[in-house]
DNA sequence: TCGGGGCGTTGGAACGTTCCAACGCGCTAG
DNA sequence: CTAGCGCGTTGGAACGTTCCAACGCCCCGA
C-alpha cells in the first residue's frame, strides 16, 4: 500500500486483467463476463480504489458538469431556484457546480472563468448584477442560460424571467383595490429586475391617473437597503399608505422601517414584496407578495441547458414565468383619509 | 480553428515557442524573458486559450480544492458559516467545491464521494446529521473538519463547535432571570447538536429546582417542525411562560404557534433561539437567541484543514467557540402568576 | 583562447483515464 | 473441415497539462 491512490492499473494487475476491462467493469458495461467484473470489483473495493475525476474528464472530454453562479446565498430565493436546477440536473447524471460572486464584478469574472476552466458543460446564472459582457463571453464556450433577468441577450444566450414589469402593476394594482392611492416603491436598484418592477409600479399608477403620487426611493435588494429606502420614504411623504418593495428581503426591512416610525402595518401601512421566499411566511406578521415560482424557474433553466447541450442547434429560449398576488399579513384596506 | 478548444500547443505554434515555454509563462513564471511572455500571452489571447483544469490537476495531483458538504441552503446559518470558509480558502488561492446533501444520508454520500473522485485535498462538513460512518471513511482519504458537532471522532478529523450543552444552560438561566419557571423545549431531533442544547436545558432546570417543569418536544431545526412542536407544548401545558427552541429557524415557527395559540410574544411567552441567523433580526418581533460567531467558526475550520493540509501530522484540534446571550424583541419577564 | 556557469528554452515522460482497432477463442453454418 | 462471427479481452494512443533533465548560448574570468 504505497503513499498515493490506487489506479486502475493496481486493480487490474491485483484482478489479473487488463486496465481497460477494469475501466469497463467500473463503468458497469454488459460485455465483462461475470466473473471478472466480480473479480474486478473485489479487487477494486479491497484496494479501496476510487476512480479520478480528473483524468475522466480529461480522457473523454466532457465534465458531466453544469456550472451555476448565484449572486449570494444569504437570500434564501437563491437557494429555492437552485433546488428547481439541481432536481433537473440530477435527474440528468450530471454534477452542478456552484460559485457565487456576492455582487462584485470582478469576483464574478474570476469565479465564471474557474466553472469555464472546469470545461462545465452549461452554465445557469442567477444574479441580477451580473455584467452582460461576462455572460456573452462565457456563452461563446458553452450554453448559457440566465434566470431573472431578460435584458442580457446574445448568441448562445437562453432567459427564464417573471413578468416583473406586469407584476410591479400588479402589485400596485391590488393596492389600488384595497383602496390605496399615494402607493410608493421602494425599487431595487441598478439592475433589470429592480427597473422592471418599477416599471410596472409607474405605468399602473400613470394608467390610475396617480401620476402625482409616484415616489421613488432606491434600494438594493437588500434587508438594510430596503429598511433604509422606507425610512426615507416615510420621511418625504408621511401620508403614504401603501409600499411597494422590490423584493421580499427589502420589504422585511421596510416593515421594520414602518414600525421605527411609528407606523403600524398593515392598518397605517401596507407593504407588498416580490419572490414569495419561504421565511417571509414566518414571524408574526407574514409578507403580502408577488410570488414567483422560483424552483420552477430553476427547472425551467437546467432543462434548457440540457435541450442545448443534447441539441446544441435547438433554438434559444426566452421562458417567462407568472407572478401571482399572494395577500397575506402586511396588506390591508386603505385607512380613511386623515 | 478546429471545433475544440485551444490547447496549450496551439499556444505554443502560435507564438513560435515550445508547450513548455507556455506553461511557465501561463503560470507567471519570472524565468520566461519578457519578449516570450509577451509573444505567448497575445498568442493565448487571440486564440481564447483557457488553461483545461481537469489536465492541470492530473498533471500536478492536487486539486486545489477544497470540499464543503453542507446541510442544506435553506437555512442562512449555513450561508454564514460558509462566508467565513471561503473567505479562508480564497485567501490560500484555493477553490471551494460545495455540495449539499438535504438532510437525507444516502445522498450526502453520494455527493461526498464525488468530492472525494475531484480529489478534494480537504473537506469540511456541516450537517448536522450527518452520518459519522461517512466521516470517517472520508477522513482516511484527506483530512476532515466538522463544524457543528462534536461526538464525530476518528483518526484525521477535527471539529469546531459551539459550547451548546453551557449554551442551552444559558438559555433557560437568562429566562430564570426574567422571572421565568415553567420553561419548556422544543428540541432539535436526533442530532448531537440538539442533544446538547438540550441536555443545558435539562441541566439548568434541575440546577434550579425545577425538575418538574422540565418539559420537551422534538422538532427537527426547521420552520415547521418548531412550529408544531411549540403547538404541542403549549397544549400540553398551557402554563408555560418560556419557550427555549433548539435554532432559530424553529423558534420563528414557535412565534407563529404561539400567536395561533393565541398567546402574545413576548407578553405572554418568551422564546429564545439559538444560531444569530441574520434574518432572525428583521421583521416586527425580532428574536432572542443564543448567537453563535458563525462566520468564525467557518474560518476556524478552514484555517484547520489548510493546517493539515501543510503539515499532515500536525494535531487534530477541537475547537470550541462561545455563544452569547442576546436579548432581542421575544423576551420579557415573565407575567404574574395567574 | 578556453572552461564554466547561468539563463532561457526544450522534448519527453508522467498523471489516470477512455477509446479504438485488433486479438484469440469457441461456436455455428456451409 | 473450415470460414466467419461474436464475445470477452487486450495494448496502445490520446486527452492537456506539469515536471525534469538536458540543451545551447552568451558572458565572464583565468
Amino acid at each position: 500500500m504505497s503513499t498515493s491512490r490506487p489506479t486502475i492499473n493496481d486493480v487490474a494487475a491485483r484482478a489479473g486483467v487488463s486496465k481497460s476491462l477494469v475501466s469497463l467493469a467500473i463503468r458497469g458495461s454488459d460485455r465483462v463476463s461475470e466473473e471478472s467484473r466480480e473479480a474486478i470489483l473485489r479487487a477494486a473495493d479491497e484496494l479501496g480504489y476510487r476512480p479520478n475525476a480528473a483524468a475522466r474528464s480529461l480522457a473523454d472530454r466532457r465534465s458531466r458538469t453544469i456550472g451555476v453562479l448565484l449572486h449570494d446565498l444569504h437570500n434564501p430565493v437563491f437557494a429555492q431556484v437552485l433546488d428547481g436546477v439541481q432536481e433537473i440536473v440530477r435527474a440528468h447524471g450530471y454534477r452542478t457546480m456552484l460559485v457565487t460572486g456576492h455582487g462584485d464584478s470582478q469576483r464574478e469574472r474570476e469565479e465564471l472563468t474557474a466553472l469555464l476552466d472546469f470545461q462545465v458543460e452549461g452554465l445557469i446564472l442567477i444574479s441580477h448584477g451580473l455584467d452582460p459582457a461576462l455572460a456573452q463571453q462565457a456563452a461563446r464556450e458553452c450554453p448559457v442560460v440566465i434566470v431573472m433577468r431578460h435584458d442580457i441577450t446574445g448568441r448562445g444566450i437562453s432567459t427564464v424571467c417573471a413578468d416583473d414589469v406586469r407584476a410591479g402593476s400588479e402589485a400596485v394594482e391590488e393596492l389600488l383595490a384595497l383602496g390605496h392611492e399615494r402607493i410608493a416603491h421602494v425599487s431595487g436598484g441598478d439592475n433589470r429586475v429592480g427597473a422592471d418592477r418599477e416599471l410596472g409600479y409607474r405605468e399602473a399608477m400613470i394608467r390610475a391617473g396617480l401620476d402625482h403620487h409616484i415616489l421613488v426611493e432606491a434600494g438594493d435588494f437588500t434587508e438594510s437597503g430596503g429598511r433604509a429606502a422606507a425610512a426615507r420614504l416615510l420621511e418625504r411623504d408621511p401620508d403614504i399608505t401603501g409600499l411597494v418593495v422590490a423584493n421580499d428581503l427589502s420589504a422585511l426591512g421596510a416593515v421594520v422601517a414602518a414600525e421605527e416610525a411609528d407606523r403600524s402595518v398593515p392598518s397605517d401601512l401596507s407593504i407588498v414584496g416580490f419572490d414569495g421566499m419561504s421565511l417571509a411566511a414566518l414571524g408574526s406578521l407574514t409578507l403580502t407578495t408577488m410570488v414567483q415560482p422560483l424552483e420552477q424557474m430553476g427547472r425551467a433553466a437546467a432543462e434548457q441547458v440540457f435541450r442545448r447541450i443534447t441539441s446544441p442547434r435547438s433554438p434559444l429560449s426566452q421562458d417567462q414565468v407568472i407572478s401571482t398576488w399572494l395577500p397575506r399579513g402586511t396588506t390591508a384596506p386603505a385607512p380613511p383619509r386623515g
